[in-house]
DNA sequence: GACGTTATGTCAGAATACTGACATGAGTCA
DNA sequence: TGACTCATGTCAGTATTCTGACATAACGTC
């Protein structure tokens, strides 16, 4: 394997080993969240929104990564079935604040158990040295990705 | 921010950051590709022929971290656009042998020198050591998420 | 006040990936 | 040989996410 250098090699990429730890602990993720109905990204904002509450719909969708209109979609079907709740009419702006109802903190109880589990298996064998080093590496990472964005 | 330490604690918490991470490189890697009319499973899947040729759509599918439907349909539009080519018939079991033709290999190129400067970015400002650390810590929580995929 | 910029929510359509299902070929084992 | 298991390619339908576009609200500058 490895044969030639020409290309990116694979064997040794970090980029392509960042999207293999991400594929493995989302495929992770969906394996025990399906049993209980919900996907990652369902999760996700049901989790952002415990933590934030009040979070708008374009901020969720920022801090579960996907587009506004992915997020959009996904908060209407939450608030059909009554996870969520917005309020008809924008405080300010144009942002509606969105907060859980007793159910969707229900519903997120027992995902965020199976989601943590879920964690902690895949640092197991890690050192608290190791860990932090690992946020240390991810941030530097995300940092210089995002220095270069759009602009110079 | 962070008010209260029932959840998983997206500030701290290093799924959350290997999600951030992930996302970063691959909308960094969309915005590169996208002028060469290209996704990043699309390159991928002619990265992953130059340098390992004759692999099957099966074998691909697992290295670009989709299902075998998916690339299959990926495929079908690469054949038919005269990139890859297949056998009609396999030369043992079903598997078909995929090879780039000489015009995959030109579109390849310049995908290949993009997507390595998205690399040399995300790596800018890490020494040595720090990459072969972060290399260490992926393959560390890979294995560990992947040891306890459907068995015990 | 008028204007331009930015951010937001939302609608519509297209692209992408997924799950489910089936038939086929290879290997194992009795 | 026959039965079983496993991996593969493929078809069909569904689900999810995306891009493009529009109207609206806040902010800044003039």
């Amino acid at each position: 394997m490895s044969q030639n250098g020409a290309g990116v090699d694979l064997e040794t990429s970090l980029g392509y080993l960042l999207k293999e730890a991400s594929s493995a602990l989302r495929a992770a993720m969906e394996e025990v969240l399906r049993p209980l109905g919900m996907s990652v990204t369902h999760y996700s904002c049901l989790e952002l929104l415990a933590q934030r509450p009040g979070l708008s719909n374009s901020e969720l969708a920022r801090g579960a990564f996907v587009t506004r209109q992915s997020m959009n979609v996904l908060l209407q079907a939450l608030e059909r079935d009554g996870y969520v709740t917005r309020p008809a009419k924008a405080p300010v702006g144009k942002a509606l604040p969105t907060r859980l109802t007793p159910s969707g903190r229900r519903s997120l109880g027992a995902a965020t158990a199976a989601v943590r589990s879920v964690e902690v298996r895949m640092l197991a064998g890690m050192t608290e040295t190791e860990q932090a080093g690992a946020f240390r590496i991810l941030r530097s990472m995300i940092r210089s990705l995002n220095d270069g964005d759009g602009n110079a």
